[in-house]
DNA sequence: TTGTAGGCGTTATCAA
DNA sequence: TTGATAACGCCTACAA
């Protein structure tokens, strides 16, 4: 039996308030007192139990992380982020996946009820009016890359619409006048915004738009695989192509070196989220760089401040989605360099 | 304020004990009352207090999941079969990552003590005495890929000897004599088993084993870049390399096609995990394909045995590796195929 | 600076 | 079949 306050007040000749007080800091203890109690919880092994505390705290020190799906490297490093952050502020992460639709989120919402002191959540298929109806009021929440529009959450998203746009522009200054875009899933907020970020570089570059170049697309490298099969069919082909995210641009580029397309000879080529793995492809990809480390710590830093009473109402913020030039696009890095720089996937 | 036990009683009209048998079938109650409570939870939105459960319960329907780290597709992959296979049974996941050495682990089991019912843990490179000196007792843990030898705790583990004897095997059989390995870290348990089942197959192969031939890595892309380059410089180069995971095999890939070496036609290749990604290089890799979502699957399968009684004593258990053929290492299949059967990694 | 005692929301043990 | 009531382990006024 795991050793309780009580018998921690007998060792060290104490009240169970003085211990209480004496490990939380929570009121006045004399030094030597506080050195009896620390002596008897070492000879004790104690350890409150939480159960106990957050009873009567309403507190876990738990936050809740909700993603729609773990495949990929783009969530590892979300998890990344969010744990690293979670760690450092003595939180502890609760997490649940495959959440797609409304009555999945609801399910999960429903189980992390009453745990969590604060909740991460990624859900980007839902839109405002099932956010609302789903969402907890009682705790502080932060939507990562989600489509909502009201008020009552805070909100933390990529430029996934700059980002497209700068790395479409950046083909179109190749010299390139038929770029294809290999699309996200059409419900997937991100992918909208990217679909929005091609249309606006494209209509900057004077390039009239053409649906037959806007290739549909689910965000899998099978995805990317037949979208660059589609482009290629075209009677008049693309001679550059965007895939909305890099495990399709991989795909992409492995149905271009199927059929005999040299990149970026014959066709450039970029991708989104400059997920690590885009580094070894060969050639190199051209991506656009997320903060998605970041994106993570970011969300836990504003919850954690949120539930200490730091921060107050929910915000709403940006992060910056950068180019990062590599082969695939026809411009050139020398090898070694990238290498060196980077840091790869371990295990 | 969320309503409690005692509110619903109140609504309607009996003790708090009638309605907590209502809720947990843990005791007779007449089907009349039965839907009183009912009806007096859903018009409250009465849901029970989960530190008040635990508290007397002793359960807190939380597993803990204790990872090394959370790089790549083999952990999004990992984790998502726990989460599936937790989320079916009604448990909740306590995850906490970036655990290397045994200090790290310390801390994170301490932070999780009380917090859960069970354990599922990776710690590749921890031995059996700090296992058994820091892993809780008084819940079930199930260790993955782990190097414990004691009994106190379960195992469960990817046979990474006879995945990597028959790819190299394979290699042989392809005629190769000279065959080069980049291994995993030297501490990592896995790799020190990779590493033995390429030694057994070059034996079984009447090749003499050469160290010059077993290149340092640490299950990084740029480990693999950079073992494939001293390989490549050795005067007496081999043919075909076994890479002690698909991440380096991808960075080696790399290097030797920037070094304008041909695979497989200069150059076998081969890789371990067979994570989604491999499909896509080009040439595809060959690689040992692990059931990793089934080994998350697995775990908490025999967590939740332990936790309900229906299981006992911790066990041990080993899951098959099996080599799939790919272009990479001479073997050819068509792509078209290929690309139909998989899945791919999404967002 | 320290101690006493009440209560947090449940479940579980008795009687009735 | 139902209802009082005592734990569960901790925190926190309030008193001393």
């Amino acid at each position: 039996m795991a050793a309780t306050i009580r018998e921690v007040a007998a060792h060290a000749g104490v009240s169970v308030a003085t211990v209480s007080r004496a490990l939380n800091g929570s009121g006045p203890v004399g030094p030597e007192t506080r050195a009896r109690v620390e002596a008897a919880v070492a000879s004790l092994k104690y350890r409150p139990n939480s159960a106990a505390r957050s009873l009567i705290t309403r507190r876990t020190r738990m936050l809740g992380v909700l993603l729609p799906d773990l495949f990929g490297e783009f969530f590892s490093e979300l998890i990344r982020g969010i744990d690293q952050a979670a760690q450092a502020a003595g939180y502890h992460l609760l997490l649940s996946s495959s959440h797609d639709d409304a009555s999945d989120l609801g399910a999960a919402l429903e189980g992390m009820h009453g745990r969590v002191d604060g909740l991460v959540a990624m859900a980007p298929k839902v839109g405002t009016q099932v956010l609302d109806d789903l969402l907890p009021e009682n705790v502080p929440v932060v939507l990562l890359n989600t489509a909502y529009a009201g008020d009552a959450y805070g909100t933390l998203r990529i430029d996934s619409y700059g980002g497209a746009r700068s790395a479409v522009r950046h083909l179109a200054e190749h010299g390139h006048r038929r770029i294809g875009i290999i699309n996200g899933p059409v419900e997937n907020f991100d992918a909208q915004e990217r679909l929005r970020g091609y249309r606006a570089a494209l209509s900057e570059a004077l390039v009239p738009p053409a649906t037959e170049l806007e290739a549909a697309g689910d965000f899998t490298g099978l995805a990317g695989f037949t979208g660059a099969n589609a482009l290629l069919a075209l009677k008049d082909r693309p001679t550059a192509i965007f895939a909305a995210n890099d495990a399709m641009a991989v795909g992409a580029l492995s149905a271009l070196q199927a059929a005999g397309v040299r990149v970026p000879a014959d066709m450039a080529l970029a991708g989104f989220d400059d997920v690590s793995s885009t580094q070894y492809t060969n050639p190199p990809l051209t991506s656009v760089h997320v903060p998605i480390h970041e994106m993570g710590a970011r969300a836990v830093a504003r919850l954690v401040a949120v539930v200490g009473g730091t921060s107050e109402l929910p915000q709403r913020e940006k992060l910056p989605a950068t180019l990062v030039l590599r082969r695939s696009c026809g411009c050139g890095v020398p090898v070694e360099a990238r290498m060196a720089a980077s840091h790869g996937s371990r295990r």
